[in-house]
RNA sequence: GGAGAGAUGGCAGAGUGGUCGAUUGCGGUGGUCUUGAAAACCAUUGAGGGUAACACCUCCGGGGGUUCGAAUCCCUCUCUCUCCGCCA
């Protein structure tokens, strides 16, 4: 969330540049610093009652060690009164606060400068490309026939074990999923990240970190016997491991990479959207996560962004690169690019990453500082992206490599997979 | 699942009702000494709120209670460890 700080310090600003969102918020963040002022004021006025019940204690104490046991209870009864007034400015000071907390976790994150203003994604800028589209000969088919003509991935059998969106993956189709996962990690293992294998459920602290709670409740998957919730992304495991945590200046910045499957309910979607591998509720991918300090996070961005611009030239897709307006960046996010593949057997651009830079909006939430060289502590950035997000690779892949006799399979997974082609 | 023990500052570990935000050791930082380093010695070293700056307030796993006063007593939740059971 927004810190109450730069609220303060830039409440135009701020109202500007949420405004790309296609957001008004100016009452709210008026409401917010007349309910921060009143809680400043209240806080006082609870202070100074401590600070009087505290010196009376102290007496008290003190008389008591003296013996003088007759003028210590005469100070006793001064402190009637003390409590209740206490009591009630506690009150006050909570029901303020639970409101200044509600008002400031319903705000998204305030974009970034080079954030186009757009309410959707038809407003999003194009700012690079590459690769030739390829052209297929007669009879090409979408995956998710290739997956059935060649045994790869069987949805129908998901449906029966479990439900519309988890598919089984089967023989060589399974075989180029672990072959993709394994050469994602090994990239990022090469490009410095710490692999993890982290949990698959979190709590709801973890959830309110990086964003997902309370904001997004009905995306991901509850377990309530146990009140833990299936992990949309490994974001959520991996950033959360700097939840609470003091770092060090010079032990940023913190590079982590990890395979996890995800689950998401993606409630509300419909149509060819969800055909075949484009959208599942569990899906495989490899993430990468940044904490940094706050003046390299930009840089740092736009090495991830190169990152998987390399691992997409690597396995000769087609993408562009996409920098999302204001409305169709997400709530925690304040700048994210898009990569997305063009698959030729739908001709449609598949989003295969989202790489975004969060700047202190999970630090906020997570409490993630560091402490600087000045003694002073700050809160860090934290960017994460997908690298990448498997299904849609698969689909793009399948699609793409086509021809009558088969499935090229991209040359540099072939030591992964064992195999050139799918016939 | 059953029984027991525990949760204190970066770590270790004191503290069982009254200047305790907390003894001490290690670690960190700065300094003295040294050609340099080590050792030794000295100093410093938690977080948050609040203030122009002080003052002041809060925090000893979370929440609630008793008391003039709680790290210390009571209730409750969570987590960790040990033993038993079950089990990949």
């Amino acid at each position: 969330m927004l810190t109450l700080s730069d609220i303060r310090a830039k409440r135009n600003e701020i109202e500007a540049a949420l405004a790309k969102r296609m957001l008004e918020v100016g009452n709210t963040l008026d409401n917010i610093l007349e309910l921060d002022e009143q809680r400043r004021q209240t806080q006082a006025k609870l202070d100074d009652t401590l600070a009087e019940s505290n010196r009376l204690s102290k007496s008290i104490g003190q008389l008591f060690k003296e013996g003088k046991r007759d003028e210590a209870e005469a100070l006793k009864a001064q402190t009637s009164g003390l409590k209740e007034r206490t009591q009630e400015l506690r009150e006050e000071q909570s029901t303020l606060e639970g409101s200044l907390e509600q008002l400031l976790f319903s705000l998204p994150n305030a974009p970034h400068e080079l954030v186009p203003a757009g309410k959707s994604d038809a407003d999003n800028e194009e700012v690079n490309r590459y690769g030739e589209l390829p052209q297929l000969g007669e009879g090409a088919l979408p995956h998710w026939e290739l997956c059935q003509q060649y045994n790869l991935i069987d949805f129908d059998l998901g449906a029966k074990v479990t439900g519309a969106g988890f598919p089984f993956y089967t023989g060589k189709g399974a075989r180029l999923q672990r072959a993709l996962i394994q050469f994602f990690l090994d990239e990022a293992n090469d490009a410095g990240y710490t692999e993890f294998i982290p949990p698959f459920l979190v709590n709801e602290a973890s959830g309110i970190g990086t964003g997902q709670l309370p904001d997004k409740e009905g995306q991901m998957y509850h377990m309530p016997a146990d009140d833990l919730y299936l992990i949309p992304t490994a974001e959520v495991p991996l950033t959360n491991i700097y939840r609470d945590v003091i770092l060090k200046e010079d032990e940023l910045p913190k590079k982590l990479c990890g395979y996890t499957p995800c689950f998401r309910r993606e409630a509300g979607s419909y149509g060819k959207d969800v055909r075949g591998l484009n959208r599942l509720h569990q899906f495989d991918k490899v993430e990468i996560v940044q904490v940094v300090h706050p003046e390299r996070s930009q840089a740092v961005l736009d090495e991830m962004v190169a990152h998987v611009v390399s691992l997409l030239k690597k396995l000769e897709l087609p993408f562009r690169t996409l920098r999302l307006c204001g409305g169709d960046l997400g709530f925690a996010a304040g700048i994210t690019y898009d990569m997305e593949v063009y698959s030729a057997g739908q001709d449609r651009w598949l989003e295969v990453s989202s790489i975004s830079n969060f700047m202190t909006f999970q630090a906020n939430r997570l409490k993630c500082r560091y402490k600087g060289k000045d003694g002073k502590t700050q809160l860090v950035h934290t960017l994460n992206g997908s690298a990448l997000a498997l299904p849609r690779i698969v689909a793009a892949i399948l699609e793409n490599n086509q021809d009558a006799e088969g499935i090229r399979i991209p040359e540099v997974l072939h030591r992964y997979t064992g195999f050139d082609a799918i016939h």
